[in-house]
DNA sequence: AAAATATGTCACATATACTTGACTTATATT
DNA sequence: AATATAAGTCAAGTATATGTGACATATTTT
């Protein structure tokens, strides 16, 4: 999927850790590293839940995904 | 959850049927009725993919859950 | 350099998003 | 008023998001 990037750069500036961002959204540490990670596909509550304790928007925490070096994506709902 | 009305009143703007979204996007009509419906919370790669057929962000379509009548939210991730 | 904390990853379990097929109720169209 | 298309809903199946526990590797702190 692509890593993002942007969650873990709102995250530093408010010098949380996963841990506590992961606390803060009320899922486990290991789910929010998978998202940093692009290993899945959160669901829309959880990324609303993502940007509020971040004080983000939806488009600027996830809107169109970095292809910056695109690593053949399993496109299912096709781009 | 609450009903999104921003994409009913997008996809009629485009004079698109539920079946012609579905079918645009790739996911099952169903699936596009059960979104509309508020019956559940897709993932963010399918609400990107709404995004684009409809030419809306996902702040327009996705952001800020319709509040108007909030009814009782089964709320896993706190609001 | 040892101890502590943060991050990355795996395997297995559970909840739920999404599919498919079928049926019903609206809303056109003729 | 009959026929067609659109929309809503249900049950049963499959795929995947998320949880939990455990362990490995960075990175920071003492």
């Amino acid at each position: 999927m692509g890593r993002n990037v942007k969650i873990k750069a709102a995250r530093g500036a408010l010098d949380m850790t996963q841990k506590a961002l992961a606390e803060a959204v009320g899922i486990s540490r290991q789910t929010m590293n998978a998202i940093e990670q692009g290993d899945y596909n959160p669901t829309i509550k959880l990324c609303r839940a993502i940007c509020k304790v971040l004080g983000k928007s939806l488009d600027e925490l996830f809107g169109e995904e970095e292809n910056e070096h695109e690593k053949q994506e399993s496109g299912k709902y096709a781009g």
